[in-house]
DNA sequence: AATGGTATTTTGCCTGA
DNA sequence: TCAGGCGAAATACCATT
């Protein structure tokens, strides 16, 4: 799920609040929320105190412009960026379509050449697996709702499991929904293996072993998972200001780690909101926040401890 | 009604046959 | 692939505010 700064969007903008940091879109130097493009630089800075905001934006478009289309098609020397989202990267060859002059001879050719071509392309076997990985990666990142960028990690891993034989013996479904829930974890984009095992093809047994598996074979960089990256959905699915997630995300930073290692992160993150929203006046009931954040309020109460 | 405590059961993960 | 062990979490039930 992506975060939806939910509070930022109802706030009349009319109203001056200086307040720095309560606005996660507002400079932290001085609240403001104009900022200007320096495109030379690949800087964002603050319109009003010119803090870099940002650094090393990358400029997509192309680096010539054109006026029309004859220019256009003149200039582009490219074709679509490579892509880890084609079995082929999108790099293959596809035979013209414009057979207008020639004789029936010629014509008859060309038609089967393209059809060799479709069918050398498409080769059965593994590129023919891996194009319905593909397929099926794409399908699930986008009932998980999950960036681009995920999207397109899982579409790596896939490619590297399947060098390392990875898929012999096991279920295209189940390897696809484990790089899929791979991706995720490496991105930080919280998701519970639960949630994906509910949109993949495959079973959570069969699902979770895969994973297991893939994990080792690949030895795949998964941090473990930080309790503030759930800090945000928590807050926000509570209506919570930001400046609640984010006393809670330093409430977790500043705690011992001894405390809350080996914890259902989830029930950490619970834990600092409930207080943390407390402590704002924007009291939150432990059974409210137990239940956003999928944990009972027992846990939660025990979290409190180790928190407090 | 919300919070807090406790005994017991369930669950998930790991390990080693 | 399975059993067994383990800590964490859930469940059920209680008392206190």
């Amino acid at each position: 799920m992506t975060t939806t700064p939910k509070a930022t969007s109802t706030d009349s903008p009319s109203q001056d609040r200086p307040e720095a940091g309560r606005d996660p879109a507002a400079c932290p130097e001085c609240g403001s929320t104009d900022r200007t493009q320096d495109e030379r630089r690949g800087e964002t800075v603050c319109a009003s105190c010119g803090m870099v905001l940002g650094e090393d934006a990358i400029d997509h478009g192309p680096e010539w412009r054109a006026f029309d289309a004859q220019q256009r098609s003149k200039r582009a020397r490219t074709g679509p960026s490579r892509t880890v989202m084609r079995h082929d990267r999108g790099l293959g060859t596809q035979i013209g379509f414009d057979d207008g002059q020639g004789s029936s001879q010629a014509r008859a050719q060309l038609s089967r050449m393209r059809r060799y071509h479709q069918r050398a392309t498409y080769q059965p076997g593994a590129d023919r697996n891996l194009a319905d990985a593909l397929t099926e990666i794409e399908r699930l990142a986008g009932a998980l709702d999950l960036p681009d960028a995920v999207a397109e990690t899982a579409a790596r891993l896939f490619r590297q499991a399947k060098e390392a034989d990875f898929l012999h013996g096991r279920s295209i479904e189940a390897t696809a929904a484990a790089v899929v829930y791979a991706a995720a974890r490496i991105h930080e984009t919280p998701h519970r293996l639960k949630h994906v095992t509910e949109a993949a093809k495959a079973d959570h047994e069969s699902l979770a072993r895969t994973y297991r598996h893939l994990n080792q074979e690949l030895e795949l960089p998964v941090p473990i998972l930080q309790p503030t990256a759930l800090l945000a959905s928590v807050a926000s699915a509570l209506d919570l200001p930001p400046g609640v997630e984010r006393a809670a995300r330093d409430r977790i930073e500043t705690v011992d780690p001894k405390a809350i290692t080996g914890k259902n992160p989830a029930s950490v993150a619970a834990a600092a909101i409930y207080l943390e929203a407390k402590e704002a006046g924007e009291d939150r009931t432990q059974a409210q926040v137990a239940e956003t954040a999928e944990v009972t309020t027992v846990t939660l109460r025990n979290r409190l401890d180790d928190l407090r």
